[in-house]
DNA sequence: GCCTATCTTGACTGCATGGTCCAAAACATC
DNA sequence: GATGTTTTGGACCATGCAGTCAAGATAGGC
């Protein structure tokens, strides 16, 4: 699936007993140079000028292998997404500890908000910046952070199970605080809080695992 | 300090004897109204021309007083601190109580991300949208959010010294939290979280405030 | 080696952008 | 009413934008 997200050429699609010349450049890197991109300038902010140079293929090949610039987004979109699942899958899944909710918190406070200097989540930037002109954008955006939730959901679940959280809690509702306040964390950092401060709010903010 | 932060008319900055004709268009108003605008559509997404028909005055009139697109944002965006220091003086200045913080978190909740199809606040989208592009304008947004956690923590330690929070407690690393947590919501609404949903967010954001 | 489908390249289009310029109208003072 | 400054509205500019087109290059199957 993560494979398939870009238009395969006919070639491939279609089989013929005469077949055309090959792509000169790999459809999979290209989009994952476009992701970058993006991530760093947001989709308004990126032009096709940017994207022909960073993901160094010409304009005809962009437009015949993605689409026009929104269709690209969106299979950027669907990239970080599965890319950001195989991550969440490595840090929650089958977990039932708070320390793994801590986890995955710090790694998205480390990777994510100070070591890149994309500086925020993508799905967060395009909240914001996309927000409800795009509905079919914004829909991406919203199953997004609803599987980020749900994630965190079940390791809650089993924390509760395992006695790490105090039975009759709300667990829906502490999910969807951690994912707002995980997220929040885009804006802070873009907004130029040292990662200390960050830090800082993502401990209280986790305190609510607390007991 | 409000009223002065556009351009005044020569005229009136420097007078003569000779007086020319007076401006047919309050700058206050006008200005306002590219609030309005910029609040809607974001930097990027808002061109000129959005703004002469928004703001209902000529291409020069615009320049002359406002100078160019991005001195006229950064008025906005001067503008949008005054008005929200006017709100968050009544709503948070003096206070001594964990009701005060809840009420200016559920007026934001209600106010921005709701009520008005404006989505979220104006900072915190400039924070994600500009970012570290513009460092300008990211340290505008910068002493913004501490100026909310300055008003923030000072309404904790009154809460304290009243004996509703636990003394010892770090109400720094507390008020930052809050910032965080309520500004994170702009994202969530615009990533299409229900009233209800943003509401349970709060709810679980707020409780570090209980003992 | 031919044929044909596809890829690549670069020129091109129409449009919107932010920004400037200028002539004419408007107005407060004399 | 004359004066002289300022506002105003529209024309204008270069630039950058997303997107298209046509022609040449290149490959594999026949």
């Amino acid at each position: 699936m993560v494979q398939n997200i870009y238009v395969q050429p006919a070639c491939y699609r279609r089989p013929r007993f005469i077949m055309a010349r090959t792509k000169e450049f790999d459809p999979d890197e290209a989009l994952d140079r476009a992701l970058d991109i993006f991530w760093r300038r947001g989709y308004e902010g990126t032009s096709l000028r940017d994207l022909l140079e960073g993901m160094d293929i010409s304009r005809q090949s962009l437009y015949d292998t993605f689409g026009d610039k929104r269709s690209l987004f969106l299979k950027v979109l669907a990239r970080y997404e599965a890319l950001a699942m195989e991550g969440l899958v490595q840090l929650l899944e089958g977990r039932n500890t708070v320390a793994a909710i801590r986890g995955f918190a710090e790694y998205f406070l480390h990777e994510v908000v100070l070591d890149s200097d994309r500086g925020s989540c993508l799905m967060a930037s395009t909240a914001i910046e996309v927000g409800r002109a795009d509905l079919e954008i914004q829909a991406v955006v919203k199953t997004y952070f609803g599987r980020i939730e749900t994630a965190i959901h079940a390791v809650l679940a089993g924390a509760m199970e395992a006695g790490q959280i105090d039975a009759g809690r709300d667990l829906r509702a502490i999910a969807r605080h951690l994912v707002n306040a995980i997220y929040g964390l885009g804006i802070m950092g873009r907004a130029g809080s040292s990662r200390p401060v960050l830090r800082q709010m993502l401990n209280v903010a986790l305190s609510v695992l607390e007991r």
